[in-house]
DNA sequence: TCAACCAGGATTGTCGACAATTTGCCAAAA
DNA sequence: TTTTGGCAAATTGTCGACAATCCTGGTTGA
């Protein structure tokens, strides 16, 4: 089937127009850091770099709006949103309600393939994780491509617009900028298995739970982090 | 305090820029029906319509996009949305999911006065439910300022911002093409009360499974009703 | 008769220039 | 010294025109 990274990547084979190729770019330069949080975007300097007028630029930078990569406020331009720990906690609590339900609805509706699908990513995983010993870079872009198949596993256009729209890119975010390791790999992966298994049985309720646990349990190992350093200041 | 009504409208004092405006009335065309579903969407003659020119015009279907209001594909153009059952459907999960977390974190973040504001509302909504008799078409609109308002007291701004800016308008746009009516306000009623019960006693638990019942409840009749009409053809 | 191809028209994407608004700075007065 | 007023530069918003792409209809060939 599909190898881990290609689920991911939304295959847009050469976007038809120079808004969207610029805009995935911009995309990239955002989440990775080149255009740092709160940096002011300028229309004019952003067109010179990109080789682009302002039409399609400004074009983009509403895209990005719409993602909420960026801020704008009229007659006074653009800026980089900036992340701060609270607006995380708050996606967590976010993720924790939606994919919740994703889980609930895939375990109805997830196909038997799929479900043996996930089972071989988490075998993947498995590995990666024995090779490399906790030092899991590839179990962070991993977890996100297991929340991620969960999602298009509910088949729920929606969920699928807002979880993989908007909030993804969010995470991608933070994941970069901070830096965040799961920092319990293998308890996560036990707990993904235990979710698998859940939707393999169609007990969506279960699923639900598990999942909501899941992703809680991270949000308060974020919160347990944010006071500690608050406190040793 | 604000009046009903006014929670509902996001108080945007005379937007400074063309296309703000011009967006905001091509939003209400499409939700009351002034412009049908499924309808293309001519920039030349949209920009006639409004007497302004097809930049700011193409900004305002952007912004439309980001909505949902509209579909868009390169160099054919856009069209409204056009509105399915199954659709409507998916959006009741996501509700379900997401204004249930809101009501558990308006539990422990709203404020006795916003809690007491809640109060006074179901009590005009009583009134009107008593004085109109079940034609109850103030009962939709107080609906949905009940769950606007309890989706403010979470204090989490990605849940007003996907549950106020995107799913919103979709909901109120079924509402008038649909014309749905809650068919059991009194009922509804009730629930409202025990849900802002709930929030009184700081129990964000209970909270959250009122309301995800309450919007099951709705959910589960919409799909009876689809599957009378389906059976009956 | 049907299918494929081609041309015309219309629509969308892109560009450069002009107008309106904001911001920062500087000077003058209290 | 501080505050206020106004001016200038830069940036954003808006406009009209040109180029690229897609849809429609007719025509031609098998």
């Amino acid at each position: 089937m599909s190898s881990p990274i290609s689920a991911l990547q939304q295959e847009q084979p050469e976007s038809r127009t120079l808004a969207d190729r610029v805009c995935q770019e911009i995309v990239t330069a955002i989440i990775v850091g080149d255009i740092p949080p709160g940096q002011k975007i300028s229309e004019p300097e952003l067109a010179r770099t990109y080789g682009i007028s302002r039409g399609p630029l400004r074009e983009a930078i509403r895209r990005l709006e719409g993602l909420r990569l960026v801020v704008r406020i009229p007659h006074v331009g653009a800026r980089v949103v900036s992340l701060s720990m609270e607006e995380l906690i708050e996606i967590y609590h976010v993720r924790e309600a939606m994919e919740g339900m994703a889980c609930r609805l895939a375990a109805q509706s997830m196909t038997p393939e799929e479900i043996q699908s996930l089972r071989n990513l988490l075998d993947e995983h498995e590995q990666n994780l024995e090779e490399t010993e906790g030092r899991a870079y590839f179990q962070k872009e991993g977890d996100l491509d297991f929340h991620y198949r969960i999602v298009q596993g509910s088949k729920n256009r929606k969920l699928k617009e807002l979880l993989g729209g908007e909030l993804y890119h969010l995470v991608r975010m933070y994941r970069y900028q901070f830096s965040l390791s799961s920092s319990r790999p293998v308890r996560a992966l036990a707990e993904h298995r235990h979710i698998v298994e859940a939707i393999a049985n169609r007990d969506g309720e279960l699923a639900e739970m598990l999942m909501r646990r899941h992703i809680s349990a991270a949000r308060k190992n974020i919160e347990r982090k944010l006071k500690q350093t608050t406190t040793e200041q």
